[in-house]
DNA sequence: GTATATTTGTACGTATGTATC
DNA sequence: GGATACATACGTACAAATATA
């Protein structure tokens, strides 16, 4: 320890924010330190020596800095740094979509429309890159919910499981990443969605769609599938909005 | 107030995570109140008797759906819902991109490719909604960046606006506030990342590339007026992270 | 298995900074 | 300026979780 800098001796001078400066201490600490996800922090006891503030303070910032992930506790360990997920993102968007929910409810549809242009966008990418293996467990994971929804199943995992595989294979970590976390927050906001049984199958079908178009390496059909396939949801999504159901037991 | 439920007795069962507690507390109490971003939530005090928490947890709970901008916090004014923006997003992936300085900063080109393939996604829609005056806007935009590179000067904000208001185009608040949070990471990760005097030039050429494509509604060259203008993004990016490797040559 | 040390979690009291009237 | 209502910061004490001897 003891690299911590010290705050500055701000011999009364304009008090700032002492969190912030804490905050960001703690953070070029960290940088300078050149330490990775999941490297062993100074406790609290030696921040608070080290950088010369109360416990309070240095709690509550590691407080902030643990909400976005910056650092992870803990209970009787101790504090590392974090994994930098795109948890802070799904946090903050599932809550817009639940304060929505009782006026437009736009941000899911606006949520939806970007899972869709994301996938379209990268979609000659797919094409170029998803080798037959791959393409083969898609295949198999959308013929198994084929076989769900004909028995009357929903399939919530597979269909998260396809999409991320999907993206996966462009060897874009961020955009896998953003794409689970906006599966997330769908799941949070609009949980198990109650899909109509036609809705099941049609999804299911265009998923397969998905995988023939990437098959055939042909572009148009394959963003033409990514459109039938987000078809239904925008829908359901939409009358999930307009409904305004009152009950929200759970 | 009395409004916030009170945490359940809990008699003596697991204590759970009281912060984690109270966390759900003022979330729930925002969505049943049915508040909206700028609403006053209750002081510290009330909370503190309403939840029935110390003020130490009452506080850290504030602290972190502060840092998630869920709720704003203004010094001697109160607590207000907050405007739950991108913030979070651009802290998390601000810092991770700047600790994967010191290895590979993949992060930094996943997310520029990121970025290419959003606006090239979005293409056939910018074609299909961007107006006249919108596209003078632009094109105004485009020029002054010429201009300024021209004269050897940088077009930091120009730059972004451009991009901001292309998206903003769409509709889309989400993909439009996506947007500018990437903008922002970039931007505080490699502020100013020292671009070759040709770059500048040709990035400046870029945007007028894609004004001119959207104005002739041809989705194609605007799909690689987007690829041209990323490209010297991408190899400044790369040049940056690469400093230890001297041999790659563009 | 128990005891003990370490570390984070919670609580309370008090003083100070900040904005409103 | 004064009074009031806030959030902010500090210090201390104790509880809970974890690891080690």
């Amino acid at each position: 320890m003891s690299d911590v800098p010290p705050v500055a001796p701000r011999n009364g001078l304009p008090p700032r924010s002492r969190n912030n400066d804490v905050i960001e201490r703690i953070k070029t600490y960290i940088l300078d330190k050149q330490l990775r996800p999941g490297d062993l922090l100074p406790t609290e006891n030696e921040l608070i020596a080290a950088i010369g503030a109360s416990r309070t303070s240095i709690r509550e910032a590691i407080k902030s800095l643990s909400a976005l992930d910056i650092v992870e506790v803990r209970h009787g360990h101790g504090s590392y740094v974090g994994r930098m997920s795109m948890n802070a993102l799904v946090e903050s968007l599932a809550f817009r979509g639940l304060l929505s929910t009782g006026t437009d409810g736009k941000v899911m549809t606006d949520l939806v429309n970007i899972r869709q242009m994301l996938e379209q966008g990268l979609s000659p990418l797919m094409i170029e890159t998803l080798n037959d293996v791959e393409l083969a467990n898609l295949r198999e994971l959308a013929v198994r919910m084929r076989r769900l929804a004909m028995e009357g199943q929903p399939y919530v995992e597979e269909d998260r499981a396809f999409h991320i595989r999907l993206m996966n294979a462009i060897g874009n970590d961020l955009v896998t990443q953003l794409t689970e976390a906006f599966w997330q927050v769908q799941a949070r906001v609009a949980p198990t969605l109650k899909v109509e049984e036609a809705d099941w199958l049609r999804t299911a079908e265009a998923h397969e769609a998905i995988v023939d178009a990437i098959g055939a390496k042909d572009v148009d059909s394959l963003r033409e599938a990514f459109a039938t396939h987000y078809d239904p949801i925008r829908r359901t999504i939409a009358a999930l909005f307009a409904d305004q159901t009152p009950g929200s037991a759970e």
